[in-house]
DNA sequence: CGTCTTTGACCTGCGC
DNA sequence: GCGCAGGTCAAAGACG
């Protein structure tokens, strides 16, 4: 299977320290909080990924594809029904992207600021999910949260979109340094 | 006072 | 057409 690159899209890695907290944690770029899926849950080679999932640090090359989990939650379960009835070409959606993690906290501080929107009980299932906005007015990107019911450590977060603004955290952190930057350049 | 969460109502798509 | 489930809206309240 060949892997292509591609631009860089969102979400951005949830800045979550201790890499143990991830579900998967085989050695990926520290960069890159995406993770890749145990061995035993690669994926058909048929599969195109390159249009199917964009990764947060827009390489699928140094990757393994993600899990069946991940390909499921690629624009819902409403993809996989379409595929069954094999009609209509699916409309061109969002990049979305689910993964998981192991947390006893339901949000992840992944350096945006998100505005909840709704929180809904969901079938199967006995956490509600929610749903949280980028607050940026020129973004319109959206995640949801949900704990799993089967095993209760585990956070499912699916990004939807990309975000169109740097990292407000990030910024917070460089600000100084830019600043600092810009001042001794002056001399 | 501004920002954020909560929560019931409403909307939409899908299966039967 | 109807009912269900998921997603969104928006008013009200909490909080710093």
């Amino acid at each position: 299977m060949e892997w292509k690159e591609i631009p860089p899209p969102g979400p951005p890695p949830p800045l979550n320290n201790n890499p143990s907290d991830y579900l998967f944690t085989p050695s990926f770029p520290s960069t890159s909080m995406h993770p890749p899926p145990p061995q035993s849950q690669l994926l058909p080679d048929n599969i195109d990924w390159v249009s199917l999932l964009s990764c947060p640090n827009g390489r699928l090359s140094d990757t393994k594809p993600l899990s069946p989990y991940a390909a499921a939650h690629y624009d819902g379960m409403k993809d996989e029904r379409e595929r069954k009835r094999g009609s209509r070409v699916r409309k061109a959606t969002r990049p979305r992207f689910a993964f998981q993690t192991k947390s006893a906290d339901d949000i992840l501080d992944d350096g945006y600021r998100w505005r909840k929107y709704g929180q809904k009980a969901v079938k199967n299932s006995i956490y509600p999910r929610s749903y949280y906005r980028c607050t940026h007015h020129t973004c319109n990107v959206k995640k949801q949260v949900q704990r799993l019911s089967n095993d209760t450590a585990i956070v499912e977060t699916t990004y939807e979109g990309i975000h169109n603004h740097p990292c407000e955290q990030l910024m917070q952190t460089l600000t100084p340094l830019l600043r600092q930057m810009q001042f001794l350049s002056s001399f």
